[in-house]
Order: C-alpha cells, then sequence, then structure tokens
DNA sequence: GTTAGCACTCGATTCAAGTGAGTGCTAACA
DNA sequence: TGTTAGCACTCACTTGAATCGAGTGCTAAC
C-alpha cells in the first residue's frame, strides 16, 4: 500500500488537528476543516488504511483517530514544516535571559523559566560539564590560623574553591608561595594527569611543607570531581496539569515522581547529547514512566568539549514544530550568553 | 458555653480521625473508636455546641464534621502531644543529610529530600544568609591576560569569586600587591561600611591602579549583594498529588503555580523568621491561593546572626505533631552540619 | 475511484431511584 | 438536669437504564 499524496494530507490533517484539540480526529472533520476536495467517505477508506499501516490508532472501535509514535515520527522528520520564531519571541527570549545574570547558575534558571514560559511545557536544562578541563590558574590563600582557600580556576572559567582545615596553617607569605608552587606544577594539566610524576615534583618542591601535600591533593581531587558533576534545573512543571492527557492524577504523579528523581532527568539529557537536536517520541525514550510523553533535547556548547543540554518534556501531543523552534532559538541564545560569561563578566 | 473536658476530647477524636482518613467525622464513628463512655446521641449535642462555638464545620447539612482552622489552632497549641522522633527516624536523618556534604547547595537539597521523605509533604528550605556579615579576606588572583579573579571569602565562611575583565591585567605581582592593599583596608568591614573614607584609604593606596578601582569596586558590591540573596529549595511536590484535597486537578494547579513562584516560597518562609518554630494554618498564610494549606516553619542559626529557614507545606488536615518533631530533629542536624562545614571542610 | 446513505458501535450524558451515613429533635429515663 | 433511644429527615453518592451523538464500515450507485 502506497503512501500517496492524499493519505500524505490527511495524516498532517490529522496531527495537527489533535495537536491542537486533544479529540480523536473524525473523517468529518477533516473533510470540512481542510479542504482536500474529497468526501468524508472517501477520507474514511484512506484513514483505514492508515491505521493498517500504523500511522494513526483508534482509541475505541467507534471513534476518530489519533496519531500513533509511528506517525508523528513520520510528521517530525518528513511532514512537519519549520516555524520561524516572531520577532516578539525573538526578543522576549534575549530579554528575559540576557539580564542580570552573572552566574551560571542563575542562567540556567532563567533559561529553563524563559522556555518553559514560552512553550508551556516542562523544561529541563544541565550546567555546561567538560571532562578533562585544564587547569588554568590554581592557588592558595590564606583565611585563618586553622585553614586556607585553595582557588581553582579551569581554562573554560570555571572558578571552584574549597577550605583546606590543617590544625595549624602557615604563615601568609608561605600559603603564597605555595600557592605559586602548586601553580607552576599543574598548570595546564587536567585532573586526569596528575600522576606520580606530577605528584613527586609537588613533593620535592614543597618538601617544606610535606605533611600538608595530602590534604591539598585530596581538596584538588574533590573540587575537580565537583566541577564534573551534573547539575540539572527544571522549570515549568505545573504546567503538565494543564494537558487533558494529565488529568489522570495517577499518570500526572508518576510523572511527578519520575521528574523529581535527578537520575531520570541525568537520562533523558544523556539520550540526546550526541545529536545537535533530537526527538524522542513516547516510548522511544528509556524512561518507563514517560511513554506517554516526548522528550526533545538539543545541546548547547560553550567551548570546544564543554557542553550542555537542554530538554523539553510534554506529552507526545507535543507542537513539535514550536518547541524545536524555541529550542534552537534558545541554544543559541545561551552560547552567546555564555560567550560574554567567559569572555569576561559584565558590570566590569 | 464552656469548652469543658469532654468536648475537647471529642474535638480531639474529630481531629484525630479527620487527619488520619480525610473523612468527615460523624457521632456514631466516634462512640465506637473512642471510648469516652457516652452514646453517640450525646455526642452529637456537644458537636453541635463545638460547630456553634468555631471549633468544628459540617461540609454540607448531613454530613460528618469536620475541624476548622480554629480547631487546628486549638489543638496545635494546646491539644497536641508531641511526638518523639524513633531511633530509626533519627538516624536515618543523620544518615540523610550527614554524608558526603561539602557544599552548601548540596546540604540544602539533601536536607529538603530527607524531609519530604520523611514527612511525605513539601518542603522547602532557605539557605543561609547574613545581613551584614564582615569580610574576613579580600584577595585578587591572576587569571589570564585580560582578567583578574576576586575572591572574598566573609566571616562565616562564604567564598564568593567574581572574574573582573579589565582590557590589560597588571603583571602577576602587581596584582597580589594590589589584593594585599585591598585585604589591609578592606578587612574585617562589611559592604554597608565601605563609605567614602574608605575608597578614599583604597584610592591612595592603589593610587597607581586608580582607573581599575571603580572596576574592584563594582565587583566587591556586586558579590557581596549576591551573598545577600535568598536561595531556596524544594522538594516534594509531587507529595502534593497524594492527598485527596487535592484530587481536583484545578486545586493542584493553583498550588503548584504558586510554588513555583519564588516570590511566594520566599514570603511562606519570611513569615516564620522571627519565631522559631511558626505554624500557620489555613487563611493565616498571607498567600491568597494557599488558603487550604497549613505551613509550618522553623528558623536555624548558624553563628549569631546568619540564620535559614525549613519550611513544610501540606494540607491543613496535615499531622503537624509528626511534622513538628521532625522538624526540630532537622534543625539540630543541620546545625550540626554547618557547624562541622564553617569549621573546616571534611576529607581535609 | 468516489460518494451518498444507512445500520451499527460505543463512550458520554442525563435522569430517576435507591442507599446509607449522618443529623436534629423529641420524649422517656436515671 | 443530663443522658439516651428512637425516628424522621437530609443529602451526597451510587447504580442502572435510556438517550445522544460522533464516528465508523459497508454497500450500492454514480
Amino acid at each position: 500500500m502506497a503512501l500517496n499524496d492524499r493519505k500524505i494530507r490527511i495524516l498532517q490533517a490529522i496531527i495537527n488537528d489533535y495537536i491542537e484539540t486533544a479529540e480523536p480526529v473524525g473523517s468529518r472533520t477533516i473533510a470540512k476543516k481542510y479542504n482536500l476536495g474529497v468526501s468524508s467517505a472517501t477520507i474514511r477508506n484512506e484513514m483505514s488504511d492508515l491505521e493498517e499501516m500504523g500511522f494513526i490508532l483508534q482509541p475505541h472501535a467507534s471513534s476518530g483517530r489519533i496519531p500513533s509514535d509511528l506517525g508523528y515520527r513520520l510528521y517530525v522528520d518528513h511532514l512537519m514544516q519549520k516555524k520561524e520564531l516572531s520577532y516578539e519571541e525573538q526578543s522576549m527570549m534575549q530579554a528575559m535571559i540576557s539580564r542580570n545574570i552573572s552566574q551560571i547558575d542563575y542562567l540556567m534558571e532563567e533559561t529553563a523559566k524563559a522556555i518553559s514560559m514560552m512553550t508551556n511545557y516542562t523544561t529541563i536544562i544541565s550546567e555546561p560539564i567538560s571532562r578533562g578541563t585544564r587547569i588554568k590558574q590554581i592557588r592558595l590563600l590564606p583565611l585563618d590560623s586553622g585553614s586556607v582557600l585553595l582557588v581553582i580556576a579551569t581554562e573554560n572559567n570555571f572558578i571552584k574553591n574549597h577550605v583546606i582545615k590543617m590544625g595549624e596553617a602557615p604563615e601568609d607569605m608561605k600559603v603564597f608561595e605555595m600557592g605559586r608552587c602548586l601553580n607552576n606544577v599543574l598548570q595546564g594539566h587536567s585532573i586526569g594527569e596528575i600522576n606520580r610524576d606530577l605528584i613527586a615534583r609537588l613533593q620535592s618542591e614543597l618538601a617544606e611543607y610535606a605533611p600538608l601535600l595530602p590534604h591539598i591533593l585530596a581538596a584538588i581531587e574533590s573540587t575537580m570531581r565537583a566541577a564534573e558533576k551534573v547539575q540539572v534545573h527544571m522549570s515549568g512543571t505545573k504546567n503538565i496539569l494543564a494537558f487533558p492527557e494529565f488529568s489522570d492524577i495517577e499518570k500526572a504523579r508518576a510523572l511527578f515522581q519520575a521528574l523529581e528523581e535527578k537520575d531520570v532527568l541525568v537520562t533523558l539529557l544523556e539520550e540526546g547529547k550526541d545529536n545537535g537536536l533530537q526527538v524522542l517520541i513516547g516510548s522511544e525514550n528509556t524512561v518507563q514512566s514517560m511513554k506517554d510523553c516526548s522528550v526533545i533535547t538539543a545541546t548547547y556548547k560553550m567551548g570546544d568539549d564543554t557542553r550542555g543540554t537542554i530538554g523539553i518534556v510534554g506529552p507526545t501531543r507535543m507542537d513539535y514544530s514550536q518547541v524545536i523552534s524555541v529550542l534552537n532559538g534558545m541554544v543559541q541564545n545561551i552560547e552567546k550568553v555564555l560567550r560574554d560569561l567567559s569572555d569576561g563578566n559584565k558590570g566590569s
């Protein structure tokens, strides 16, 4: 059975209508609303074929049809026309995430909020992380009589600090001196590269403070590890309750349950991390309790190997075209903001 | 009409039963389940009195009674018996929030998660903030050719950094020298105290770098301001959907809407910030869309004037006694962890 | 190949009757 | 005077039958 032009037009009509109304679409509705130049009876015949081919489903014997996951897949891959963002949307986007943002976690919060506001779906976003970033600067500062502060700046301008408690801290000038040593030895290396050779060099250079060295190494390691941990932000969960597909409170609860687990969020975002933009429809995603949801993910970059992912979660009946355009726009936006951020902070 | 002993016992029975079952309580239920030694008819008479006094309500003419806000108030203030935490609960609490926590935002996340897991309500928690903290150490580090890093440690060991972009950064030793100057002048002062005199002193001491001074001052100000901004964490929103009072999806939606606004959360927590432990029942809290909820807040301290607030949100029919004991236990726990954290970090 | 017409299906809505938990009132009782 | 048994009454909720209507599949005619 061939998927001729008319079948495609009918499938498109069904999907468009169902996305809009969330009601199964009947042949008569299509005949009236979409001018295909044929009668409802003809459309019925075509629909029967489309069902046989697996693109649409009948929730029960005498109802209209709804798109199947396969139908949405065809739609997303071939039928859907890309929407352009309106001027209003673009400037709204910029206004929302560019004001006043100097810290990465605020930026994430604001971005997630902006997306869920514009799309009315739920947004999750992971902070940019990079495996194997190199150390740009590593220094020690005197803090008080019993502790010093380790400050590490990586090449993509992530800055982390760690308080090192050390019984009795060396005097200020010595702390600086140690810091300078550390910096000389470790600058330009990633955490994975801290091997015996480097440690031996540190031990000889910092011989005077040998007992402190393990403290310092432990602090470096834990700091770099923390920098590699994925931080996830979410916004717009309330939107879920607005969709008729979740008017059954048990379904809503299951979804909320899933979305409250960080692991689940990370999994969802990970699934999309290779491709630039990925659409997972219904059961295509691996999270069991989200078989009725689609997830659209996009990766944003910050420098060469530092990246994060944005995901939008909604019912399979989601406005793919709009979501994709918002997502594309937002990726560009966030990449720009991140560039500005890592080039040097605002207000200075 | 006097609130005699029997009336109180009946009220208590109604509240206990209603908290447990979420169903209006009838006179016959009370007569059977709670051995008051009188018949249901007598109880009916007493209930009629209690209703007249405003402690209980009848949802409709021929149903049982439910407690009113006033009834809960009496219960919380006078009738409720304090529950002790079981040994299991205590150790569970400690296990959950003590492992692996070296950063304050993780601590907050974990605490909120632990509380909502133990109570099955929704938890919000604000990070500790302090107005007018003093600067303990303030330093500059060279970062790269075009920027330096400002690091500020406050007396309660909050550490913040800020990248200062400055066209062409001075050479390393000069940066250190500037940092030392800054530290000499500003150490021990709070942001509010940075006045003309101090600025003048900085200007004369840093005369050589006068054009950079505004950059530095702006960075200090923005950093200290950020440190004073309230950060709020939330966990367990999904629990809301489990309560029959929110089986009406519109009610749930309204509540979710409210809880997604950071302002609302801050308001809720602020309302409780004076007292150690505060119970706001139903319409006692000022958030319009939360008239059916009770909010229990407790303040935790970290040093003298640094504090944060934990709030638990649930339906007015909440298990006040359990929530209060969990909250008290958790405040002690978190204060201990914070003490350890600010004394010096673990793992070092 | 397309269409009009028709019988049929089946979820959703409506309505009336029935059920039961609970009340208020009254009269009898200790 | 306080307590209780008994009874009529209320009202949300359940149940089941009738009806509605959107939609289908099939057939016969164009």
